[in-house]
DNA sequence: TGGCAAATGTAGCAATGGCTACGGATAGTG
DNA sequence: CACTATCCGTAGCCATTGCTACATTTGCCA
């Protein structure tokens, strides 16, 4: 009985895992769109990209600069690590395929774009695959 | 290219927006689902339950009670009110068909209780309806 | 019924991510 | 070359959700 309360917080203790990890997620991934679309990406590209202060953008800068994520230096752009490259690169991945899915699935436009953005930081690898397949069914 | 930049923007908005609610959508079902199994729902059950200390529990009941989701006295069993019990039904339906989802997709039980606790609040009403569809075609 | 163990509350700390206000740096323009 | 607008950093506020340590209440049983 208590081992099945226990592995009932299981789940929470995994979300709340991903939800430490989805700000550096989300950022990495902003950093490489907008490297590729305007060649740079400054502090205030992502706070619009965002839609979140400058400040708040500078803050987790700093923070994933420490996390070595990030390269930053006052008044310069941003740019990847090659850490952070290769965690876009992943986190890229799985949110197309998380995106592609809920269209395929009948999701309207506007609706999987918002739902997809949040979704892909709780898909695990068994998630992702059952997804492809679906994917690849089609 | 403004309104583009601004249209990004929403998805992020919107996922701040259901983060702000999800510990009030994970506590009110908590307490409906704890009160089915054992007849009341302890502060000390919820901390069991989600993982986390006593403390993260009874300062969130106060929040919850103040946003009138929860009934609470002084060392008393927590219990929900008309509005938590009827958030608490509509939650637990949309976590429901979330995990029947991912387990008709073909993902392990494991995982989709994992995955399903967080992305139930990921899922608008466009997506839900989607996984409905797709359920009632198996 | 007295006392102990369990449950709950309170105080206070940290990390994270929002914000406004203000000041300094940079880069383009006249 | 100086001005000015834009960009960025810093200070400091708040809310949320984790925590430990300690105090208090409750309820059961010897
Ligand atoms: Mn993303
Ligand atoms: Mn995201
Ligand atoms: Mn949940
Ligand atoms: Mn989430």
């Amino acid at each position: 009985m208590k081992d099945k309360i226990k592995a009932r917080s299981v789940p929470f203790s995994q979300t709340r895992s991903r939800h430490a990890s989805e700000t550096a997620e989300d950022y990495v991934e902003a950093v490489m769109e907008l490297i590729e679309e305007k060649g740079e990406c400054r502090v205030l590209d992502l706070a619009r990209y965002f839609n979140v202060s400058h400040v708040t953008v500078s803050r987790i800068v700093k923070r994933l600069y420490e996390e070595e994520l990030l390269y930053t230096q006052p008044y310069k752009p941003v740019e990847l690590t090659p850490k952070g490259n290769s965690l876009a690169k992943k986190v890229k991945e799985r949110h197309a395929i998380v995106l592609d899915f809920l269209l395929e699935l009948g999701v309207d436009k506007a609706n999987a774009y918002i739902d997809s953005e949040g979704i892909e930081h709780h898909v695990g690898p068994s998630t992702l695959n059952a997804m492809k397949r679906f994917l690849k069914k089609r």
